[in-house]
DNA sequence: GCAAATTAATGATTTATTCAAG
DNA sequence: CTTGAATAAATCATTAATTTGC
């Protein structure tokens, strides 16, 4: 536990304003290279990786979420207080929906703002399509090559938050993982351990035999 | 769509086959290099990428979990049906808490049979410690360098799932990363487009200073 | 003033839920 | 309906603030 070996990131003051100033410009879920580039950014004011990057990115959206719905449901009760029986019950979850699902508007002016950390920034949305934003390969920008992008499940998050259509996202999603997966871990499976015994394997004769291992008790509504 | 390109991953009835004999073996989150070499193997019978491999083990294991659950809930029910009231409620959480944290006792046999997939095994736990089967490094053994294994957050559950004290899990979980981000995303962030160093990766300087930002309720329970 | 003890903030994981292809 | 894939919510654990007793 010297000084000199931290556990864990510690964004230092700079980074931290950095990445708050992004925040409230509008940037959400940075792409794959969107993060390589911040990150490259802000290992100018301290040590720093992507994921320290990503994670921020991604506690601070979920928190900020959970903040503002705490808000709400005050509020909310609040009001109900006041107006008692007037207000119906669905007003609530209607609007924390809408919370769910809106996105920052002041994305807009914000992206040209970053938009230097859109290295090859797809057509910009000429105008009030907040929901396309933040996506990166609007039209065939990956198409090249792989995205050279970093790994990982949750890196692909990086794309998403954009409600267009679903298929567009998997679509692009997919690529990312063909470029990423396929760089880090791909080094052929199948010529992975030429020379390994990797015969026929018979392990698992019948052992067989397993256990159940947990439960909680789930009230799984049947759709 | 062609058929030639299947948006996902569909496994030969030979690789599942085999995906499942391992499961009832006992394998439930195999290693990074577990993966790899499973991996490797199964391609043998088709196409398969290592996070379908961990895919496959995930979803497996959690459905497997989600229906058990269901069966005991049912099963409960019915017995509360039958004693009505002899039956403490907290009998429910206990079971439940048992098959949250209950580990396979096929385990160990299983593990026997399925030690050449782990590549340099630690002295293989003689005996009825089965909450250590899993665990790739016992020892030392990533004492070397990194490991060589694939990336993402979710690839590093491959090493979790065995209940030792957090503070191990966490320390492999670090090395893993250390290992992954460094080779995959950590080719240097501030030189990211220069020459590629890569190289003595001395993480962690004498970053430091910090500012804290939003807030919420935190209900922790005083110890 | 200054450590030890508490509490709050937040980086990092894990689990549950959801979506959609076959 | 099954299940591969992906995301978001919940959770854990560590670090920083803050308080407290000396």
């Amino acid at each position: 536990m010297s000084p000199s070996t931290s556990a864990r990131w510690c964004p230092t003051p700079e980074q931290l304003m950095i990445l708050e100033e992004m925040y409230r410009a509008g940037v959400r879920t940075p792409s794959a290279s969107q993060i390589q580039q911040i990150t490259a950014h802000l290992s100018l004011y301290g040590k720093i990786e992507g994921k320290n990057v990503f994670y921020w990115f991604q506690n601070h959206k979920a928190r900020d979420r959970q903040k503002m719905r705490r808000k709400l449901t005050k509020q909310l009760q609040q009001q109900q207080q006041l107006f008692q029986q007037h207000v119906s019950p669905s007003c609530c979850s209607l609007c924390h929906s809408y919370l769910d699902h809106h996105q920052c508007p002041a994305s807009a002016s914000a992206f040209r703002q970053l938009s230097y950390y859109s290295p090859s920034l797809p057509p910009p949305p000429s105008s009030p399509l907040p929901s396309m934003i933040y996506a990166p390969q609007g039209g065939n920008t990956t198409g090249g090559g792989q995205m050279l992008t970093m790994d990982c499940n949750k890196w692909t998050e990086t794309i998403r938050d954009v409600p267009r259509s679903r298929v567009e996202m998997e679509k692009s999603m997919m690529k990312m993982y063909n470029g990423d997966w396929m760089m880090v871990l791909d080094m052929d499976p199948s010529e992975f351990c030429p020379a390994k015994p990797l015969k026929t394997l018979e392990l698992f004769p019948t052992t067989s035999t397993n256990l159940g291992e947990d439960s909680k008790d789930s009230a799984t509504q049947p759709v």
